[in-house]
DNA sequence: TATCAATTAGTAATAGTTACTATTATTATA
DNA sequence: TATAATAATAGTAACTATTACTAATTGATA
């Protein structure tokens, strides 16, 4: 199963690399609008193949629909419950902070600890000023 | 709205219990054992009454289906991801920690945090042993 | 007891996603 | 360059978790 760079594959990393934090939707969407024949089907399916592979990030917040993120580098997601936009904060300066939580989860659980995922939401600057 | 506490609910209530952080249709397999005509949707209904009203917790991981626990005090999830039990941790000790990372990103992202969800996973215990 | 509203069972509808299949590229090779 | 092998696609069907809808039932209350 050799890798093949189709057109369609390409159009999706573009689309991810103009959008923020799309949805499949949303990507299929963009591709849409200069290549109607685009099938909802084969954006799922390299977006699952390029997640699994570590070429971008899939990030599943509760219910609603997965989006997904160019940069791979530990960051977290913060979402605005009031418009949705979804911001990025580097982890980086949290990253002692995670581990000792890592190991008190191991150490209470038994579970070694291989994944966390961790997201935040509240109200955005700009939402609060409105109301 | 007066709230009535019917038999349903009280099954409901009574599986959360028995059934260790069951899915909506876990629950309502566990019930239709004893009353084969309880309604799927009744099951969801109040347990996502309940769930809003802080009466048990909405665990939302990824894509898997929701699942509920009865005990609503602060605490973290950790799945295995082999077997896919849930275990609990007692999240008082990091509740400090925790209020640090909620102040990091308001001040990186400008949203006020008011929620964050947080699960873990990896391999327990007697997963490990088993392979 | 009659009335009125909460709740239910059962079913239909929805959203997000995956599976399937016949067709269309793309690469390797004779 | 023509041909064979196969990866990837478009389009559609199917699936899962969940919500919405509706008519019937239940239970409280005047």
């Amino acid at each position: 199963m050799v890798k093949r760079y189709s057109a369609q594959k390409m159009m999706i990393k573009d689309a991810l690399m103009r959008l923020n934090h799309p949805t499949a939707s949303e990507v299929y969407e963009y591709i849409r609008k200069s290549y109607p024949n685009i099938s909802l089907g084969t954006v799922y399916r390299n977006l699952g193949l390029m997640a699994e592979s570590g070429e971008i990030l899939r990030i599943s917040m509760g219910n609603s629909p997965d989006r997904f993120d160019v940069s791979t580098n530990d960051h977290l997601h913060v979402m605005c419950r009031e418009c949705g936009q979804v911001f990025d904060a580097d982890s980086h300066k949290l990253e002692n902070m995670l581990k000792e939580i890592d190991e008190f989860l191991e150490e209470s659980t038994g579970v070694h600890i291989e994944d966390r995922t961790m997201y935040f939401s509240g109200i955005c600057s700009s939402c609060r000023e409105k109301s």
